[in-house]
DNA sequence: CGTCCAGTTGACTCACCTCAAACGTGGTGG
DNA sequence: CCACCACGTTTGAGGTGAGTCAACTGGACG
């Protein structure tokens, strides 16, 4: 997705190991690598899999996405993992409230994202807006995972990619299996399990694990609801 | 709590009949009542249950809670609800993204509220924290959600009701069960339950179903992790 | 004293989880 | 070219945590 962007650089390829059902490993953040003497804007590259940055480090630093998929999460002690979003091109993340990121940064897929050093940056309109919708989002999230059946979840999930992607009927889904079940909170089995049936229901054709046709939207629409 | 206040205004019982299980009907949205030549603030009074906005209402006004306890929420087409927060003493609410409320609000309890109009106030540098903060509470009610189990949800809702309450070993909870329930995406009977068991376990002392001991704060911090 | 309503408790059910095995595709090496 | 492996995914069988339904409790109020 609009990969048509100019790469200038061959930044920082986080050394943490990400080991799932553990902590990920501290992201080695970007700053160390960033030019301060352009302070406004500088865009680095991580393969996929790597940390951008981790809860806990220092928050100087907020990201848009310029292309691959991005994903921000949490983690309990026992190596739970909760998803928070999926940010695909165009998005930003890493606002904080605070001096800290509350949460862990990591590619989904390859990809390229811009950094913006925080200060440097207006508290302007925009921004402002871009944090409501934040909380929007977080909101939405939030009843997702507190009163829906893992149908609904799965259905507002695909319905949800499919207002992302371009073609709307066709999903091209850039995460696993662990990431989708981690994004609603359930296990792996029972988000195949859920697709499997959807299939079967001709609700929805599984070309392959990650490609997926959206037959009849309506009755998606009425299981999301 | 901080019943010192003022409350000059004997303003607005909205007719709203709240009958759960199904929508709520539309709060009568106290705009109409407003002094609108005083712009910027304008305290209101709402009875335990009323409605103070809808979901879907012009969103001209934000709120801050002067005494009681409010609720935002949202409820799905088949009536389950979703609390997204308790807002107390102190606390805002009613901010939004778009030109309508995405949630409905609600007085816990009998209440105070002063209203803001909307485009009267800057979007200054408190405002933007004010949404930033939002956005991660909405993010740890998301995580609470999606991974964890009722014991868990319940140990964590009440350490969070002790840090906001001044004595932090007796808490005076001033929802009701189903609040609770739909707070933690939980039933009524579970959380019920489960209270039991830590009352049982020596972690908790219920006095009354409102007013509860955490005497063993380390377990629920145990549980809660 | 009876009614009402919030809360509690019990018995049973079921949706989702757990554990385990099989599948399929893509990559590597003989 | 085929055998083999690795890994993400699917499928199956069985267990369990929380939901459902229903009965009971206890304080507030008339």
């Amino acid at each position: 997705m609009s990969a048509s962007l100019a790469l200038p650089v061959g930044a920082v390829l986080a050394p943490a190991t990400m080991v799932y059902r553990q902590q990920t490993v501290r992201a080695h953040h970007p700053v160390d690598r960033l030019d301060t003497d352009r302070p406004v804007t500088c865009t680095l590259q991580f393969n996929q899999d790597r940390g951008i940055y981790g809860e806990g480090d220092d928050a100087e630093f907020f990201y848009k996405v310029m292309s691959g998929v991005v994903r921000t999460c949490r983690f309990l002690s026992d190596g739970r993992r909760q998803i928070d979003a999926f940010h695909v091109a165009g998005d930003l993340f890493g606002f904080e409230a605070g001096t800290e990121y509350s949460l862990t940064a990591e590619a989904v897929t390859d990809c390229t994202v811009a950094s913006f050093r925080r200060q440097s940056v207006d508290v302007s309109r925009d921004l402002f807006a871009y944090a409501m919708r934040g909380m929007l989002r977080a909101q939405e999230h939030a009843l997702l995972l507190g009163r829906r059946s893992a149908v609904e979840k799965v259905a507002a999930f695909l319905l949800d990619c499919a207002a992302r992607a371009r073609d709307a009927a066709v999903i091209e889904l850039e995460m696993t299996r662990q990431d989708i079940a981690d994004y609603l909170g359930l296990t792996i089995e029972t988000v195949s399990r859920t697709l499997s049936m959807l299939e079967k229901n001709k609700t929805i054709a599984i070309f392959s694990p990650r490609r997926i046709r959206l037959c009849d939207r309506h009755a998606l629409e009425l299981l999301k609801a």
